[in-house]
DNA sequence: GATGAAAATGATAGCGCTTCCATTGCGATT
DNA sequence: AATCGCAATGGAAGCGCTATCATTTTCATC
């Protein structure tokens, strides 16, 4: 209530402006505007007077006006499938840190997996007026790479790298990568191999692996059995699961390899609890590297996706863009396979 | 190469304005801005036009300059300690589909958990002109609260709340919450308790969680053991060093309070490693309740922390603020006790 | 068909900054 | 001391939008 009597306790001080600082300091607001973008450009007195002005009026630059003066708004925009994977927001952090370095801010947004709800967010982020837009994966409406390019505005997309495509990339050839693994594990003479994998629907990531997976199998002259297939959404609970209906099948497999460290980890769990012994009777991989799946017992085969190299790769192509550099076609960063204590071979039963 | 070529090839389109939209529907651009904000009160043809325009431009509204029209940016600011904790994340995550409803967009910038850090990002927020701010925890230089207030940006903290600060806070009591954990350790018949805890040092949230152990310590008449409180940065490592430390000394504790799932888990799984059974050798809670820590053997006894009810009451609340109404004090959720299979009173030796 | 109120539209002035171009100041050169 | 050249400063326009206030339709009413 009193509501005049608020008006004047809390600060009706007008946020000061360039000018109130010029005025303050005696010179144009063309000067006082130097102050921020080349104070070289000043001589020392007049400087130090800006400073002070500054300082007494607590002045903060309004990043609006200058982003509309300069239509660059110093912004970057990040659209995520999910906020809910650790390496997204770890790649996200590396990328925030390296950005800020330069003066950027990262917006972020979250596309649930859902294309219509990304396309909206781009358009948002547009408006917005974000300088460049960072992409998961690259499984999506072609219209929004349109839009991107007809706007003239840079992005890179993250994680998956297809060698076909030609805009930028950051990321780990997934293909490879699940190829590498399917390999070791049938190299240690699996030949009843079930694939747990993220649903492949809009998921180009998740389709990459299973091509990975399966030219293994296919090379190794193995047929994937459909039932030794599963897609699911990620989630502890869904690796357990997949660990059910695997084992209550007569041919149950002797290998298990999962899209994702999620699956892996319930699997791993439930294992224990079911009295599976891994990996005796069972070897499980996973893919990710989380930051628990070394700890487990056994601790877990992964694959380590390079997270923050590709957050920081990423953050510095976005940058080089926005600054005009002629865009590179995929980056490809190592994955590193990371053998750990849930593969072994079959046991001879 | 090719510099003019280029210039032609790729998008010289100038992005359209809305002006561009005006003219080609006929109408002044007054109208066109209409067509945005309230397009009621357009009759029907005129809309239609304008629709169509819009389209054939592919025009997106500049945000910025709608910005420094209405002085109000239609985005908030986030600044957390990390990004590293996915609690932070899912948080945020949670908060940021409020506010998009609502047609705010959320930046995210990460302190690293160091005061000044904070303070130049609260600067560069404000230059960006956030209508509103979130920070983690309350423990902070005054001066920020004195900078935010000055310039009438409203803010709400997170995580931790005290009911003696006036400011907007959600989150839940961490003093309670320890006190309720520990009183429950305690009441299970344990006489030697231990506690592992973040670094206090600029962290409300530990030093709350402490001072709820503590008290629950005293009331029953014990006497914390320096060398079984242990404070370390956040990390299943850490956990797991702990638990040596602890159980090379003479007199080993029974249960572990730990200020984060994190370092329980680190413990849990080390004492399986080591043979050490929990609960029946030591009993350990954890605080947090992250994802793995219900399926792990054996499962991890913690406190739900209302995590996106936080988000989701918090993005409110600002909200809230920012359309101008008189800020709340603390806003206490409720937290959550889950007792699972880690803790037991402990074993008659 | 005239009348008036309400609805629809338009003209103009900023929001706070940068940028271009013009002007002034100053020390060095002759 | 007159001149040149560069460094330092200032004036004014404009970035794309919204808000205020004026003006023009429109439509029901008599």
């Amino acid at each position: 209530m009193m509501a005049a009597e608020r008006g004047i306790a809390m600060g009706t001080a007008r946020k000061a402006n360039l000018g109130d600082v010029a005025r303050l300091a005696e010179v144009s607001q063309t000067t006082a505007s130097r102050f921020f973008n080349d104070p070289s450009k000043l001589r020392p007195g007049t400087r130090a007077r800006i400073a002070a002005a500054v300082a007494t009026l607590d002045f903060v630059p309004n990043m609006t006006a200058r982003a509309l003066a300069l239509s660059r708004s110093h912004t970057v925009g990040a659209i995520l499938p999910t906020f809910d994977h650790a390496l997204f927001a770890r790649e996200m952090g590396v990328a925030a840190e390296v950005l800020a370095g330069a003066g950027y801010a990262l917006v972020t947004g979250s596309g649930d997996y859902e294309p219509a709800q990304e396309f909206d967010l781009v358009r948002t982020m547009i408006g917005r007026g974000v300088d460049g837009l960072f992409l998961v994966g690259l499984d999506r409406d072609p219209a929004i790479y349109d839009l991107l390019t007809r706007k003239g505005i840079p992005f890179v997309t993250l994680w998956s790298v297809d060698r076909d495509v030609p805009h930028p990339q950051v990321g780990v050839d997934h293909v490879a990568a699940a190829r590498a693994m399917a390999d070791h594990v049938l190299s240690l003479g699996h030949r009843r191999v079930a694939i747990v994998e993220f649903p492949l629907r809009h998921n180009d990531r998740a389709r990459a692996r299973m091509a990975g997976f399966r030219a293994a199998l296919d090379a190794a002259g193995l047929r994937p059995d459909p039932r030794q297939t599963i897609e699911a959404e990620p989630s502890h609970a869904a690796g357990a699961k997949a660990l059910h209906a695997m084992m209550a099948q007569a041919d149950p497999p002797t290998a298990i390899l999962c899209g994702g460290d999620v699956f892996a980890i319930g699997i791993l769990l439930e294992a224990q609890r079911l009295g599976v012994s891994v990996p005796r009777d069972l070897s499980v991989t996973g893919f990710d590297d989380q930051a628990v799946s070394a700890l487990l017992h056994p601790p877990l085969t992964t694959v380590d996706m390079a997270v923050a190299q590709t957050g920081r790769a990423a953050a510095r192509h976005l940058l080089g863009l926005i600054a005009g550099e002629a865009p590179g076609g995929p980056a490809i960063l190592p994955h590193r396979l990371i053998l750990r204590g849930s593969t072994a071979p079959p046991s001879a039963r």
